[in-house]
DNA sequence: TACCTGACCTAGC
DNA sequence: AGCTAGGCCAGGT
């Protein structure tokens, strides 16, 4: 997270339009719960093919405390990309959702979402 | 306009 | 199984 964008973002993103990020998070409160998905899916819901890096980016600009479940949200490993307390808050949230971790790492076949054909959600750069 | 950044992804070694 | 390099994206300076 850059100085600049969280200065630009962080009380929330106003204008008409709603930006990448706006639509990064819409798709992600579309996440069942119970369920993970990943960047790039998530980048794709939301209308940016291969941008995983832009869904990493906005979820970094998600307000704390908004009303998105930003921990279904993964990489394409299945593993918390959150580093430090933040990935363990996740994953205790996650588990409290009945996701099983199998050394920090979620089945993806079977937690993914959404439903991921021949196990592994194909996307990201290309 | 050009360059930089980020909770990424894939292919190769 | 783990590390590196290259490639995507939008937004900011």
């Amino acid at each position: 997270m850059t100085r600049h964008a969280r200065a630009r973002f962080s009380p929330l993103p106003s204008g008409p339009v709603p930006n990448a990020c706006e639509r990064i998070w819409e798709a992600t409160r579309r996440i069942p719960r119970g369920r993970v998905s990943t960047y790039g899916a998530i980048a794709t819901l939301a209308g940016y093919p291969g941008g995983a890096r832009l869904a990493g980016f906005a979820l970094g600009c998600l307000p704390p405390g908004a009303d998105i479940p930003w921990q279904r949200v993964m990489n394409a490993g299945g593993r918390v990309s959150l580093p430090g307390s933040a990935g363990t808050r996740q994953r205790a949230l996650l588990e409290k959702e009945g996701v099983v971790f199998r050394e920090n790492r979620v089945d993806l076949s079977v937690f993914g979402w959404p439903a991921t054909a021949g196990g592994k959600l194909r996307h990201g750069g290309i």
